[in-house]
DNA sequence: CTGAAAGCGCTAACAC
DNA sequence: GTGTTAGCGCTTTCAG
């Protein structure tokens, strides 16, 4: 079976491979009968065709190189699930790297992209990126760059991220309207921006409720289970005083969960928790975690709309990229909820 | 900045353009110095060579396309991010596709694939596919096809899949060992391989420790976190009488669990219950849920390794299929262990 | 050790 | 409506 090409479809029917071509593509100046007959031997000589043969001359790869830290991390499983989704539909393969949270599997994957000519670039940062020089190159030759989650201010470039400010803010607005007054802030001691907009959305939403704002309530680690546990270890040891913790992400959420239970403290009653995320086993575990969604499908979505919406007025470039920022989502359930026993047990 | 190419290196030093390439390529009959100057003036010029060429004229591409149901689930997102480390490692980018468990994206993404020239594709079928047509082609184009998890035995194709009698066997023989005897096994009701062997394994744990298989015990239906309440609520409608439940997967299990709790039976006093698949939140939930991993890391990286072996003795093929079989693992936590309480809790 | 030359399979501008 | 022609940028014989 050797492979067949246009000038073998070409010869079979006695007219030119061009017009085999312009056939296969359904060119408009190209008679139905001819169309007709060329798919039918196409699809006898069971006819495939080349894309890269195309591409080379097309200069169009139909290809979108997206590089993640890690696609285990359901987070990014899940925008780039969107992402394929709808690129898929719109006729683009997705090109997969993973950075691993390392610069240097960064700007190799950023380089792999550019010599496979790809169409175009979405990326999300690896945690340990200070230095954009692959990004700038992405930039200089022109190949479509688009942000999201972690994004790069200074760059310019087009992104889709979520509000973490405001996520910080109503996860805290609802422990206060719950009646928690001194709400516990778990943060992150990272140069990371959207932990610090969380911290931020905290803040603001205890000025804007006239609640004092204290410094002895914002505890800074790397956040896991672990270091969720250790907070409430210490803060009992310190006798520091608190009715709910708001916590960077559910992980963490998660350990202060534990460690209250283990103290033997009523969840809600005493301490409320929530965290934020949305990860897959808030709901499974009791008392459910309250949390903040982050829309992950709906921004893998966004982030492919925005691409091809790009792609099209291509023309029109060099105004300012466009950002767009999705709204979080405040999911209440029983570890913040006072009234939830009595009111539901069901879920989204 | 317009795109420069090995011609443009080549009359920058006054070599031929062929020249240029094997220099780039670290052809042996290149000295030392030409690879120099060559290199320099590459790197000068920001020169990035054009995949797309080479795979056209070398005819390879250095691309294999992963075709899974979906990325979003755990299980997957784990494989394929052990695909991608080691073929990274290996000069091999990944064309990522998702079927969503529909054949007619399956057949479009193989198409893809095969369209894109790819060198290899890795597959997990979708549980829609009977009609193996797609997969025929693969192995008519000769393009190196190796199946992971969900296999299809007929095909006689290479593949790695975990041991799900093994699996089935182990959990039971743990509940065995722990002192129960009344087992119930949620099993599927469709024609996965995959779980009727884990029922299989069930089964012959039962015979040989001598306990009768009752077939009441078995019951089928399609899994979920609802599903495994519901059997649950059943069971005690029909006064049905179990001290263990082993579920099919983990989200099943869940429901056993949750469903149990509400009717104030004490786990795993009364009822042990264990799951499958070792998803994140077994960890968390309380009781902890006892599972099987299938350490999915490793299938994918076993799965690239498998490739890039074929790949090596292409020439001597034609042999039986390679069939890499992975060992399950017990998990043992408090759903399923008297003595955890006292014992442990800490975890892997 | 380097050069010359052929072509991978397709697209697209230009003819007629 | 269809044919002619010229490459896309590289790899890879075959010479020398």
């Amino acid at each position: 079976m050797k492979k067949v090409t246009i000038l073998d479809i070409a010869k079979e029917l006695n007219i030119t491979f061009s017009t085999v071509a312009r056939a296969l593509n359904d060119h408009p100046a190209i008679s139905a009968a001819t169309k007709k007959a060329v798919r039918e031997t196409a699809e006898r000589l069971n006819y495939r065709q080349n894309k890269i043969a195309s591409s080379l001359r097309s200069g169009r790869t139909n290809v979108i190189g997206v590089i993640v830290p890690s696609i285990r991390v359901t987070f990014f499983s899940s925008v780039v699930a969107g992402i394929e989704q709808v690129m898929n539909a719109n006729g683009y393969n997705i090109l997969l790297y993973q950075s691993n949270e390392t610069i240097g599997q960064e700007k190799r994957g950023i380089e792999t992209f550019l010599q496979s000519r790809v169409d175009g670039i979405i990326a999300s940062i690896s945690t340990e990126t200070t230095d954009y020089s692959s990004f700038h190159e992405i930039i200089k030759r022109k190949t479509p760059l688009i942000f999201f989650d972690r994004a790069v201010e200074q760059l310019n470039v087009p992104s889709v991220t979520i509000d973490d400010y405001k996520g910080g803010f109503i996860a805290t607005e609802h422990l206060i309207r719950q009646g928690y007054k001194r709400i516990l802030h778990i943060s992150s001691d990272r140069e990371i921006s959207i932990f610090k907009e969380r911290l931020r959305g905290y803040i603001d939403a205890l000025v804007h409720y006239n609640i004092p704002v204290d410094e002895e309530l914002i505890i800074k680690g790397d956040f896991s289970l672990e270091f969720g546990k250790s907070v409430i270890r210490e803060a009992r040891e310190n006798n520091l005083k608190f009715d709910a913790v708001f916590a960077l992400e559910d992980f963490t959420a998660m350990g202060v969960l534990q460690q209250l239970q283990q103290f033997g403290i009523k969840i809600p009653e005493e301490v409320a928790v929530i965290g934020f995320a949305n990860e897959a086993f808030g709901s499974l575990v009791s008392p459910q975690l309250s949390t903040i969604d982050q829309q992950t499908v709906l921004m893998g979505k966004e982030v492919a709309k925005l691409f091809l919406k790009l792609k099209k007025t291509e023309k029109t470039e060099e105004a300012a990229p466009e950002k767009i920022v999705l709204d979080p989502l405040l999911i209440v359930r029983a570890s913040s909820d006072r009234s939830w026993q009595t009111v539901s047990s069901s879920e989204q």
